[in-house]
DNA sequence: CTGAAAGCGCTTACAG
DNA sequence: CTGAAAGCGCTTACAG
């Protein structure tokens, strides 16, 4: 690959001007910036990012950091981050932290070590300091779909309200006894949808049953269990509320293999309107997210706090989240 | 962040010095040593990467090419990717195509101005031949589950032979008029599964039939218009081979809206078994790819071809595929 | 064993 | 408008 220096020599001019008629930080003579965009052009000269960012102190590079890549809530965030970053020259460095600490950790300092102008996260729980030093030492991050607290900016989507509406979905169907499947109350989002869930079921006068309440650990496999156990109540729930459509997946299977039938014997309810639920059968009734949107405004943010960090208080962005209605949720 | 500078001034030594008993590229004195090492503990000192990088012409970056964040065949094989790239301190960045041959050309040039030591593609169609070029200019690539031909480095899983595995199991159930849903033949890997099923059938004495081959467009959607298709011929085919999973999905939705049940009235087998294909209703059987393991071997040899490459000849690693048997077939 | 110097490929004051 | 010089944060011959 040529540098700088072999086009300045092929235009005959110094390295200076090659660097001034390319990045256009100052009057370059038109015949001269014509001669060095010929040499630039015979050479196939690209500039060398990583040199400049060292100069400039900008990497042009962002990092990501994600639980991890098998979940199916990321490729439409990573895509609206992508496309929005696409028009100014950004590029995506990426990590995943299996919702280790340690290893967050660790991926950060990496990260910065490579001069990433700035993080997106989608890993907070409530361990998460680490990422508040971040932000006090000047360093932006925005987090993503994942909440901490009000002092770092963030873009999630209004888990309560999805809690919320799921639950007076069903209850307005004529449903009381609602097994609710949820996820790690390490997490913020799943404290907020478990919240709006509780809410919807008081405001009607429904009395809540911890035996309803059941915790699904990770993935499928989470709700599948969850949903067992809630098969052996007596009499078991005839609606389900699952906190992630995976965990209504796996519930789903549960009941299946029951012997049961959705929705004629039991109701199901899943959140995040993964492209999946609308395919099995029946399909899915679900809470959706704008994953690809969030992704893009987080992206957006980024830049903003990047460009003109003058700004001091955080700003959370809440998205609206929607209810999907399909088959998976009868009548009573 | 403190810099090496920082570091010599309070340890009282060069920054050579620090340099060296950083990197231990030569030795330094005990006593030395140790007092840098206090100096760097102090300053919580991480070198710059980018600036090492600049250095040595190494980065310790890699980029990743995918056609798109959405599919589903990439998370497994990402993972792959960056456990194996890990323990060698690299990063990834990514970028996806959309199987723009124009973008992605702009998308590399991006990657190259910053310096990656290397390339995984995941993205070679017929057209690729920039990545050719790429080889030829002695840069390191490699080919991850799509290949191009034998003159670059590839990981791949064994095309063929699930194509040819998928029709024979079904022909071993007593089917004869059986469907194929294929992708895009601009890509080698659905050209091999087509000549693999046609294959097994000739092997069979079962007379190929144009009107049963259906191309199947990108994702699920493809898979269901395809089905309709094929369901409109009479008699409609008594069992179905879909080229990937979504393609299966897709199929399944058609069949079922026609009111007509899986296995019952008619079998299905997908392709790649990826997680959601255990959870639909029947789950599917289907053709498993080693994604994970691929991906490791494509960090692997990456890393093999950046660290030695006096190799000329190239190596394509095919992987075996494995037929997973589910409830979606059954027996004639 | 250690330091001063050169240099990776750029950008950007400083002179002219 | 243009060039020579300094410098971003490192590594690595070159001397000693």
């Amino acid at each position: 690959m040529s540098t700088i220096k072999d086009v300045a020599e092929k235009a005959g001019v110094s390295i200076s001007t090659v660097s001034r008629t390319l990045t256009s930080s100052a009057p370059v003579m038109e015949e001269t910036r014509q001669k060095v965009l010929e040499a630039v052009a015979e050479l196939n000269y690209q500039p060398n990012t990583v040199a400049r960012g060292l100069k400039v102190g900008r990497s042009k590079t962002l990092g990501l950091i994600i639980p991890n890549y098998q979940s199916l809530v990321f490729p439409d965030a990573i895509k609206g981050i992508t496309d929005a970053l696409d028009d100014f020259g950004y590029n995506l460095v990426l990590g995943d932290t299996y919702d280790n600490l340690e290893r967050e950790e660790q991926l950060i300092e990496g990260l910065r070590m490579r001069m990433v102008d700035g993080l997106i996260c989608s890993t907070a729980t409530r361990t998460s300091t680490h990422l508040l030093q971040l932000k006090e030492e000047g360093f932006p991050v925005v987090l993503l779909l994942r909440h901490l607290n009000e002092d770092i900016d963030a873009v999630i989507a209004d888990n309560y309200q999805g809690g919320f509406v799921g639950g007076n979905y069903l209850l307005n169907k004529g449903f009381t006894r609602i097994g609710f499947i949820n996820g790690s109350l390490e997490l913020d989002l799943y404290r907020q949808r478990y919240s709006g869930f509780q809410n919807a079921l008081s405001a009607k006068g429904v009395e809540k049953d911890q035996r309803l309440m059941a915790h699904g650990h990770k993935g499928w496999q989470g709700g599948y269990y969850a949903m067992l156990k809630l098969l052996n109540q007596k009499p078991f729930p005839e609606a389900v509320f699952a906190t992630s459509d995976p965990k209504a997946f796996g519930a789903i299977k549960a009941i299946h293999e029951s012997g049961m039938q959705i929705p004629q014997d039991i109701s199901v309810v899943g959140y995040d309107n993964l492209e999946f639920s609308q395919l099995i059968n029946p399909p899915l009734t679900t809470i959706g997210q704008p994953f690809y949107d969030m992704g893009r405004m987080a992206a957006q943010k980024i830049l903003e706090l990047i460009n003109r960090d003058n700004r001091k208080e955080a700003i959370v962005d809440k998205f609206p989240v929607e209810l999907i209605e399909r088959g998976s949720v009868r009548e009573k």
